[in-house]
RNA sequence: GGUCCUGUGGCCGAGUGGCUAGGCAGAGCUCUGCAAAAGCUCCCACAGCGGUUCGAAUCCGCUCGGGACCUCCA
């Protein structure tokens, strides 16, 4: 069997990977800034990661996945508020910030169990690390790579670039920076414009404040992941993940950061997930184009054409390699939709099908089912190639429909092959995609009632009253119940949860 | 303006130089009281122009288009 391999930012090569220390694997992953609803773009490295995760955890490896929540705030550009996104927002809905901050963690901590997504093992807020983001500026300042300027602490960029690698994970060379013509406010105070801050003063109406070294105020944004991953990850970790768009300034900074702070390059893989666009733009808020996600579920947005349950969003986002762009629209979503039904539907068929047969009577097509399976896990191995995997699942659907139809004999597989088939089919959909049914069947008031029902539509049919018969299927459907005749006569249904 | 990425059939998307990705939609057929579902078949695309090669969607160059980052951002 193949080995993992993972896409690495930082070398722009896939690599094999290795864990620092055996058998254990330390995981970082950019968590929310809860200053606000997540919104679909976010979905997309939660679930990413939390596949990488799962797969970890399959190979046997004990993953300790640390997500961080960002409740500090980060400043809109520097100095040009004097005040950070949460308190401000607090102002204006008339909320304490940390009752909002709780409030958009609750929202995502909702969003994130809608998905699917196992919980990370440790998830720290910025605020509950104040005191070692500021122990870490501390050691930064000491080591001489900052400087304190009115209240605030900024990194030297310069200094740090000229003895490290300062650019080379988002491929930014310094002089470039430099020579960036945009103009901001507030950097007078920066002895240079690429310095970025470690811990800024606090102007009086800045509601989240703190004591420090340097007087009251607020740590900057790169710090408290550098902070949160070396107390719980160590100096050294295996795995940092996130968003493209963070890999500058955001990554290069933390990984400068941390490198001063514990001489050591803090990260083996860097991860990083592509964006999710729209019309092919960003989904962002500087564009004005988000879905929230409450939005996404109830369909309740004006892009919408009608509600996407999480489980298809899921769905949408793993049938592409987490590298590449994933461009939204309806037709893409419903696509995915009716593409998740057929593939849980086959998954569910192929609970039911008992054969005993020890030799396949379809040599050709035992080996081809054998062949499909045994590639899940090289395209897993391939730097996680959900798209690949799925599609595999895909090709063996029409086979497990035919043995179901009866088009197919099911002693066309062994026995053997079965057994593969099945453990292989739940690892994969329920494990490691973490896809699960998404209709309604288990609620046991519903299910008398449906009995009922189709009791008197079978009666009805073997009496050709055909009326009655469609009559009950026609209201049900209605409701979202889709009722289907079996071949061998038999009626099943199935209901929608929304 | 700088740096980087990208352009695949009606739509979404895999693609390691040679072999049908896959999903959805569409067409036909089979099954069915009719549907739905399912099965089979068809639609065999790689922005354009050059080049390298026995052979290129895949490598190189140019042109055109799209995007990301450089500012908070998943």
């Amino acid at each position: 069997m193949s080995k993992l391999k993972i896409y690495n930012s930082y070398s722009r090569k896939k690599e094999l990977f290795k864990s620092l220390t055996p058998g254990h694997v330390g995981l970082y992953v950019c968590g929310p800034t809860v200053s606000g609803e997540s919104h679909l773009g976010h979905a997309r490295p939660y679930i990413t990661f939390d596949v990488v995760n799962r797969y970890l955890n399959y190979l046997g490896y004990k993953v300790r996945y640390v997500r961080n929540i960002t409740d500090a705030g980060h400043f809109e550009e520097e100095g040009r508020e004097a005040e950070d996104k949460i308190s401000k927002k607090a102002t204006l809905e008339k909320l304490e910030p940390m009752e909002l901050v709780q409030k958009y963690t609750n929202l995502f901590h909702w969003a994130m169990e809608q998905f699917n997504t196992i919980p990370p093992s440790i998830e720290p807020t910025a605020t509950g690390h104040i005191v070692e983001q500021i122990g870490m500026i501390e050691q930064i300042i000491q080591a001489g790579y900052a400087y304190e300027k009115n209240g605030s602490v900024y990194f030297n960029v310069k200094k740090y670039a000229a003895e490290y690698d300062y650019g080379k994970l988002s491929g930014r060379v310094i002089d470039d920076l430099l020579e960036t013509t945009r103009e901001l406010e507030g950097q007078e105070e920066k002895n240079d414009k690429v310095d970025f801050a470690l811990w800024k003063a606090a102007a009086p109406e800045h509601i989240m404040r703190w004591k420090s070294p340097w007087g009251v105020g607020f740590p900057g944004w790169h710090i408290e992941c550098s902070a949160m991953a070396t107390k719980y990850l160590g100096k050294q970790f295996d795995i940092h993940g996130g968003g493209m768009d963070l890999m500058f300034p955001h990554h290069e900074s933390e990984m400068a950061q941390s490198t001063i702070c514990n001489h050591v390059s803090p990260v083996s893989y860097w991860m990083h997930n592509n964006m999710i666009t729209i019309n092919g733009k960003k989904m962002g808020k500087s564009y004005n184009n988000v879905i929230p996600l409450t939005q996404l579920f109830s369909g309740n947005h004006p892009t919408l054409e009608k509600a996407y349950h999480p489980m298809v969003v899921r769905f949408f986002i793993l049938q592409t390699q987490y590298r590449s762009t994933l461009d939204f629209s309806n037709e893409a979503l419903q696509a995915a939709e009716k593409g998740l039904r057929r593939l849980l539907d086959a998954f569910e068929n192929l609970q039911k099908i008992q054969c005993t047969n020890s030799i396949a009577a379809d040599e050709e097509l035992n080996v081809k089912v054998i062949k499909l399976v045994s590639e899940l896990d090289d395209f897993m191995n391939d730097d996680f190639n959900t798209a690949k995997v799925l599609a595999n699942l895909f090709e063996i659907v029409p086979v497990i429909n035919g043995i179901k139809d009866k088009t197919i004999l099911p002693e066309a597989l062994s026995s053997e092959t079965y057994e593969v088939l099945k453990k292989q089919f739940k690892i994969f959909i329920v494990d490691l995609l973490g896809l699960k049914n998404f209709t309604q069947t288990d609620n046991e008031t519903l299910k008398g009632v449906m009995e009922l029902l189709i009791d008197i539509r079978k009666q009805a049919k073997g009496k050709k009253d055909f009326a009655t018969s469609d009559k009950i299927r026609n209201q049900l459907l209605r409701l979202g119940i889709v009722v289907k005749d079996e071949k061998d006569g038999g009626m099943s249904w199935s209901a929608e949860t929304l």
